[in-house]
DNA sequence: AAAGCGGGGGC
DNA sequence: GCCCCAGCTTT
């Protein structure tokens, strides 16, 4: 065994000598860009990052100008990457370094494993890649590819599947170059022991492979089986006041935290119309809560006609945005929309509308209600 | 152990 | 449409 375990490590090491491919984040050994490059990798596709990659380090070359840097400038960098936690957590750490570590990402497991964000994945691709220190960084990818290997049938989702893995995958690194052997892992997932398809007949280590050996290979990884998506009807306004529009952010904590919007509410069963939602918000929107009555005798009258819909799936959610307009204000002859004040928002120019950060369903909602009236802006960055 | 948390690409 | 991706955090 402990012979195999060489052979498999020495491997995969040539076999990713030969083979690997050139990504940005393989051109240093710097430890800021090797936890930037991680973090954006969670969950998200090589390809995906390598633009905001490049356009990050740019505007935050070392952990300094990161930990010093105002958050929303560090969101609009994220902006489209998903799973915005990440920027915050990231840059929190930085705040960390720069406080706690000198300005040095440090080098030692419980110091880096207490940073905002970083999990037991991130700190192993840290100290095995930056630092060439033999901690598992277990993904996605090497799930797989030690499941495949092993032919472990149990779910990989198992935490007790997962802690065997990772000691094997300890056991390997400790027997070559864990810089090497850590990319090497994930670029064979990548490559080779692809969910579907996997090219078996080009793999460096298939005579070792115990799924290929007992016709495993397609079954697995298994895993558990996934929950359902909850449903969500979103109403939205579109209140615009000449070349501008109404918009608030959202919370920081929850879904989208700190991103911006137009006016809405989220409803879980929308039994009464949703006009009467767009009707009631609106009505908050315009004389607040304190005066309820005026707020339901001028509204009722007024009517509103559904501009926009878009849907879109989250991991957890399933949204379909509908948007509504007064029909009344903003036009000829009727009055400029007033927002009752103490209402957090801002009157969005449609030339500003890049300066601000929106998640995607909002950028799909504002194209198409722009591309209504108005010709081309550039609106978003992609 | 389960749920919240984005978005995109492949099929 | 479904699956999955260089996962982490909170409950």
């Amino acid at each position: 065994m402990e012979e195999s375990l060489a052979a498999f490590a020495h491997t995969l090491e040539a076999w990713y000598t030969q083979t690997s491919r050139d990504l940005p984040w393989r051109r240093t050994a710097d430890p800021y860009a090797i936890l930037v490059s991680e973090t954006m990798l969670q969950q998200t596709r090589v390809e995906t990052v390598i633009p905001y990659y490049h356009r990050f380090m740019e505007r935050f070359p070392t952990p300094l100008h990161l930990a010093d840097a105002d958050i929303d400038d560090v969101l609009k960098m994220w902006e489209g990457l998903g799973y915005y936690r990440r920027a915050r957590n990231l840059k929190a750490a930085m705040e960390v370094v720069r406080d706690r570590h000198g300005g040095r990402i440090p080098d030692h497991p419980d110091e880096l494993k207490a940073l905002p964000g970083i999990g037991p994945y991130t700190l192993g691709a840290v100290l095995s890649i930056a630092f060439n220190r033999p901690y598992p960084a277990v993904d996605g990818n090497v799930l797989r590819v030690m499941s495949r290997y092993r032919a472990i049938e149990e779910p990989v989702d198992l935490p007790k599947v997962k802690r065997q893995i990772e000691q094997d995958v300890a056991e390997t690194l400790e027997r070559g170059t864990p810089r090497v052997l850590t990319q090497a892992l994930m670029e064979l997932g990548a490559l080779v022991c692809t969910p579907k398809k996997p090219r078996c007949s080009a793999c460096p280590v298939v005579s070792g492979c115990a799924a290929r050996a007992h016709g495993l290979t397609d079954a697995l990884p298994k895993r558990l089986p996934k929950r359902a998506r909850r449903r969500q009807t979103v109403v939205a306004l579109w209140l615009t006041r000449g070349d501008s529009f109404w918009a608030e952010q959202r919370p920081e904590g929850g879904l989208l935290g700190g991103m911006w919007q137009l006016p809405s509410v989220e409803l879980d069963d929308p039994s009464t119309s949703l006009e009467w939602h767009a009707r009631a918000r609106f009505a908050e929107l315009r004389f607040g809560h304190a005066q309820r009555g005026e707020a339901v005798r001028e509204p009722e009258a007024m009517a509103f006609e559904r501009v926009c819909e878009v849907s879109h799936a989250f991991t957890h959610l399933d949204w379909t945005v509908v948007v509504f307009a007064p029909v009344e204000y903003d036009q000829a002859g009727g009055q400029p929309l007033e927002i009752h004040p103490g209402h957090e928002g801002a009157w969005v120019g449609f030339e500003e509308i890049s300066n601000f950060v929106w998640p995607k369903v909002y950028q799909d909602v504002l194209r198409q209600l722009i591309a209504r009236n108005h010709k081309q802006l550039t609106l978003f960055q992609r």
